[in-house]
DNA sequence: CGATGCTCTGTAGTTAGCTACGGTTCCAGC
DNA sequence: GCTGGAACCGTAGCTAACTACAGAGCATCG
């Protein structure tokens, strides 16, 4: 089998870039990845540019971006256009550290609770129940 | 309409609550609410246990539990089994900490991508952009 | 008593990103 | 040329937490 560099099966596409046959078919019907044309009743065969394109998929789905975002991520693949694209980028931005401000509130509220639990060890009641049959506090930050 | 304490219909306990109608009765199929009987042929009603049980599955939420788990420590609703309560706190704790570093690394890579573009606007090509294109970088860390 | 609006019930749809399956066609090795 | 494993294709299922809807019954106001 030739995994050098072009003809190569979808399979093998998959393998290179770390995915399964069925992720690129489902990429192909969400439009990120093209279906190569195939010749007369034949395979279709995969070559350096779609792994390429996977890659940049890939890429860009491991900072933030939604497959949807990735898409339009792929239409200003000629790099021209900074502009829409780093807008795009501080907008995943915004929304990546409102994600971490609310997981960092989740946290703290949990490890208080937890801490709460090994110090009252020993005393009637469980302080992280009691916390959640008490009305609102950990949850509530207005 | 008595508001006051018992006899709540299911839309003024959910607004007591802050949920939807449709939330109550999909907590009512998972089994986390439970459904009062209603007299001949009459309408449910509500009263402040029921209440009291919404705001624990929606406390336990806001710390990052699913409503599975929900379901789990509202089983230790009693208060004796800290040692199981704190059990799954702490399961929870190491999982909200793994998003958390994801995120962070999400926030380092894209913002790096970001500060690039500022400082490279004129330049040919876009650095977000081009960082997808290349070979993992962002993306890897081991 | 009648109109309006809420409740009840079951079922189905939503979002995101896959994942699986069943039946057919194709291809590579022996 | 045959056979076992891919590829192809369409469709359906998965998770989580809702959300929507249709068609019925019930409640409240006037
Ligand atoms: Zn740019
Ligand atoms: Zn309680
Ligand atoms: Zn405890
Ligand atoms: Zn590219």
């Amino acid at each position: 089998m030739n995994l050098h560099n072009d003809h190569l099966t979808i399979g093998e596409f998959g393998a290179l870039a770390g995915v399964g046959v069925e992720t690129i078919r489902f990429y192909q019907r969400k439009r990120l990845l093209s279906e190569p044309t195939r010749q007369a009743g034949s395979i279709r065969r995969y070559g350096a540019t779609d792994v390429e394109r996977l890659r940049f998929i890939k890429s860009a789905q491991s900072v933030g971006f939604s497959l949807d975002e990735v898409g339009e991520l792929l239409r200003l693949e000629d790099g021209a256009q900074c502009k829409q694209a780093s807008a795009l980028a501080e907008a995943k931005l915004v929304e990546i550290r409102r994600k971490l401000a609310e997981l960092a509130r989740m946290e703290l509220a949990l490890s208080g609770l937890v801490k709460a639990c090994r110090v009252g060890r020993g005393k009637v009641a469980c302080p992280l129940i009691a916390s959640f049959h008490a009305p609102t506090e950990t949850n509530c930050s207005e």
